[in-house]
DNA sequence: GCAGACTTACCGACGTGTCAGTGATTTGAT
DNA sequence: ATCAAATCACTGACACGTCGGTAAGTCTGC
């Protein structure tokens, strides 16, 4: 009968062809204004960036960025994950870095980070916005603080030979992310003045030194090599 | 321009006494809505947060504030300058902590912000949402961090006995100053798994510590034992 | 009676979202 | 392959609310 939206649409061609649903260059109009909104509320903040400029960005009217994402909401929602399925993409090796390496990809993505101010302050002016009361990035920020703290104090339990449940390591995940953003801030304002790369990696090396030279009660024995 | 707003005053008469300048209950009501101010910016940021609600909160129209403070870029930087005077005075001791004892006044202040997010929220928000484009708090916080480096640098090199102007005493301020600040946002978004406090005074330590042992000796990847 | 502290009333600019309509494209039956 | 119907990707106009700011008048304490 009738599909209804454009979600409805199933086992139509066997082939495994990739544009069979949308309308061809629909996806890549959608990107289009995804990557607007991205410079936008980056530049902006959500709240003053407005659909009209997004919609200008991207070669439509504001009418036409709603007909595809329904509110200015779902937009950043849209836009945040979309960013994530970029930077796993865009990383030359797998999707994801795992073990000690990890440490080694942050370093990187902060240095890299130097040269994309747009970026960086699409994520600084989110992720603090997100804090009030009622914004639509809220519950995308606190489940990305939670898996990042997780996963990092993996990677150092692993690295300094400790226990990933380990309050001090998770601390020192804590401490490490929050570092990172906020030194954001400081060299945002003050690019000359902060050494994001430098600080960072002085004190992760330090954070990781400590951990692993000052095992309280190591659970296994942990030689050091 | 007929009736001039009374928003520029800067405390410019002769006496120092209080039966000619301001209306005496005036300097009451420009506090209420400087209060009013901060926790309505606090709540929704600069951008979002509206003068009809800080005149609401203050117990007037948004014109009667306007009346007071001039324009919404106007009251802010008001606000700011306001909360530092108040932050000042609300330490028990003098104006300003000087010295070691500025680290533990800064444990203090950590600790304290625990019971307060309102406050912690204001701060957030608003350095954050600085780093747009023609923000008006951009100057303030800039100028803030920079002091603020500066004076932390200062301490830490006492502490330590090292040189304020060393570039690794710089660095371990910025990163000090960016680890308060970016644990407050993880503890805005989740209170529970975040002990600012704990995290804060553990890498000051730390910080400290290495910044104290370590002279002025190029840092080789295992020189500790 | 006068300056200052307001209020009421209002303006123009914007911002989000709705709606009907219009071509272009895809689909499905022939 | 052809063609009509369905669906899509939009646009233009508008509804409706909100916001910062202005103008002018009123009330109050000195």
């Amino acid at each position: 009968m009738a599909a209804k939206s454009t979600a409805d649409r199933g086992a139509a061609t066997a082939a495994a062809d990739r544009v069979v649903k949308p309308q061809a260059k629909t996806t890549e109009r959608r990107e289009a204004v995804l990557r607007a909104a991205m410079s936008v509320f980056g530049e902006r903040g959500y709240n003053k960036g407005s659909l009209v400029e997004v919609a200008e960005r991207a070669g439509m009217t504001h009418a036409g960025v709603l007909h595809h994402f329904g509110s200015k909401e779902a937009l950043l929602v849209a836009m945040l994950q979309y960013r994530d399925g970029e930077e796993a993409a865009g990383v030359p090796g797998r999707a994801q870095t795992e073990g000690p390496a990890f440490l080694g990809h942050l370093l990187d993505t902060v240095a890299e980070n130097t040269t994309r101010p747009g970026v960086v302050q699409t994520y600084t002016v989110l992720s603090a916005e997100s804090v009030t009361e009622g914004h639509p990035a809220q519950h995308y920020f606190r489940q990305r603080f939670s898996i990042l703290r997780t996963k990092l104090a993996g990677v150092l339990a692993e690295v300094s030979g400790r226990d990933a449940d380990d309050p001090e390591v998770r601390d020192d995940a804590s401490a490490l992310i929050a570092l990172m953003d906020g030194l954001q801030v400081q060299w945002l304002l003050d690019p000359d003045d902060v050494d994001m790369p430098r600080i960072v990696e002085k004190i992760m090396d330090q954070l990781v030194d400590r951990l692993a030279t000052r095992s309280v009660a190591p659970p296994f024995p942990r030689p050091q090599d």
